[in-house]
DNA sequence: TTGTACGCGTTATCAC
DNA sequence: GTGATAACGCGTACAA
């Protein structure tokens, strides 16, 4: 394994005088410069990022911990986050929390301890409060995407609570009365049953308790579905995620059921959807992922500012796009 | 940010020992182990994952390189990957290369800066032979799977010509006479043209260059997909791709066509295709995953084993599920 | 413009 | 059982 002493050596100049030529930095040469580089291509030496963060303590990476790598959704947002931190020359370490808040811990532990410049995550809980003071202690910029489970750290939430509002009036204009809500039994996560409550109650149609239905995000429930479905007779269904809103039309393909009987509207407008002619509540991917990218590229610069800021809680409105199941 | 040293300070003890306690590694008494071990928990104490890995020359993390965020079936591979590795005590790095052999030739570098255990990728060209034997040389274990640029370099594939041969089949049978291929435009891609091409030489059906179409894996494709269809007029379409099905039944869509005039074959087998009865080429995500971390696993361990073995090339079949869009 | 020398945080070897 | 100490590969004052 070539290191940049190996380079040095086969050039007869100094590693520090291989390192500037290297990393662009300082004086040296034109001529040196050319045979170093040259004599690192051949060597294929590739500079030790861990050598390289160890001493500079910068590792010019993002991390980023996504709850369930199921939802589409997550992928769409990080392939944008992808794109637009190399425009700021910082990679993105990538670590999944499957839901799960322990798992979760770990991700906070493998990123601190990799030296990220920053944490992107989705909380699973509050329960991991001890690495976030951790992070906070070493000035690591860290930001709350679509759940707020930490007051005093930024948080970027869709107003989630607002879409099941939107669905829910959508769903009464069309005359449904029983309205089956399918939301995330997660914690800290936009209020939609709230949503939901508040549009039934401004037409005057009492709430079924048995109507929302709380279930982990990262399961199938076709079964319980199916059973909502028997036990409570609902016109109408809003599911809270892409997942959900799969299940629930799994569920209707083997009960046989048609969505002229029950209507149906899915979060998250995933590209089956339009495929299908699924009303959708529609988070917009392209906003969320340049305004979370721009925050985190903020807070890393201003990091060593003081005092720092108040946490910054920002919440943007979904949109409701309305389709029509065909046939 | 507090490091080995300050648990050391706090317990009175020498760095030594609070190594040996922290790594649970040599001889420490099992009095001081405890106080070490809640100082460190006290103080926030994370270890430096940069200088461990510098020091040990080991990191313990296995780099994924996936060419398409967007393609849903890779991220079930992931899924598989992780939770496969995570049971030896492996952390996964994954990194995507958008389909372009430059950011993969990128990929490889971090990954190797980083000191990776092993790498597995789905080669975008077999441009990057110069990075494959640094690798090789640094003795880093490297898997192709899904396709084969390398010849020498161990691969995993699925054997999609036999796909491509399963779904002509299965539209002949279905009386279709001219069979449209959208294929990925890829090198070292499992032949699909191939299949294709054998199972109509069996019905002794001309083949038509026309409708042997080639485009890049991660673009859209309607616009294109609609222009085919009103030039060739093809009485069935095979997808190569889980996005060339969705983009085929957006061209359907907006051109008021139904499955029942061109019917539709599509790979992958992504649950929205089930929910809309589409038959599909199926690949054993649970299998590949399964044997791709198996593979990686025993590569890593013979890593030293003199002379190395030989590059592996396993082939797997996918399976043909036949469904019928109802209505 | 170039080179010497130090230290980043860690683990491992060796004496004690 | 424990504690100095060297070394991993690198960047950078500082001296030349």
């Amino acid at each position: 394994m070539p290191t940049i002493k190996d380079v040095a050596l086969a050039c007869n100049v100094s590693i520090a005088t291989a390192s500037r030529a290297l990393c662009n930095t300082g004086y040296v040469s034109a001529e040196k410069k050319n045979m170093i580089l040259k004599a690192a291509d051949e060597l294929g030496y590739i500079v030790d990022t861990n050598a390289k963060t160890l001493k500079t303590g910068v590792s010019k990476t993002i991390g980023i911990i996504i709850p369930d790598i199921g939802n589409f959704w997550y992928s769409l947002v990080v392939k944008n986050l992808i794109v637009e931190f190399k425009k700021y020359d910082y990679k993105v370490l990538i670590l999944y929390s499957f839901e799960d808040s322990e798992t979760e811990g770990d991700n906070f532990a493998q990123l601190l301890s990799n030296n990220v410049d920053a944490i992107i995550f989705t909380p699973t809980s509050n329960k991991n409060r001890r690495f976030i003071n951790i992070a906070l202690k070493r000035k690591v910029p860290v930001l709350q995407v679509y759940r707020c489970a930490y007051e005093d750290v930024d948080s970027f939430e869709v107003n989630d609570a607002y879409g099941a509002y939107l669905a829910t009036k959508e769903l009464m204009q069309e005359g449904c009365k029983r309205i089956l809500l399918l939301s995330a039994k997660v914690d800290f996560t936009p209020d939609r049953p709230k949503g939901y409550i508040q549009a039934l109650s401004e037409g005057d149609i009492p709430v079924d308790e048995n109507l929302i239905q709380l279930f982990r995000p990262d399961q199938s429930i076709i079964f319980e579905i199916k059973k909502l479905i028997n036990e409570c007779q609902p016109d109408g269904i809003i599911a809270g995620t892409g997942p959900f809103g799969q299940d629930t039309l799994s569920a209707f393909q083997e009960m046989g059921l048609s969505q002229d009987k029950i209507k149906v509207i899915i979060f998250d407008n995933l590209d089956w959807m339009k495929l299908l002619n699924i009303t959708t509540i529609a988070q917009p991917i392209e906003d969320i992922s340049t305004q979370v990218s721009k925050i985190t590229i903020s807070r890393i610069a201003e990091k060593n500012k003081l005092p720092a800021d108040k946490a910054l809680h920002i919440k943007i409105n979904p949109e409701l796009i309305i389709r029509h199941p065909g046939k």
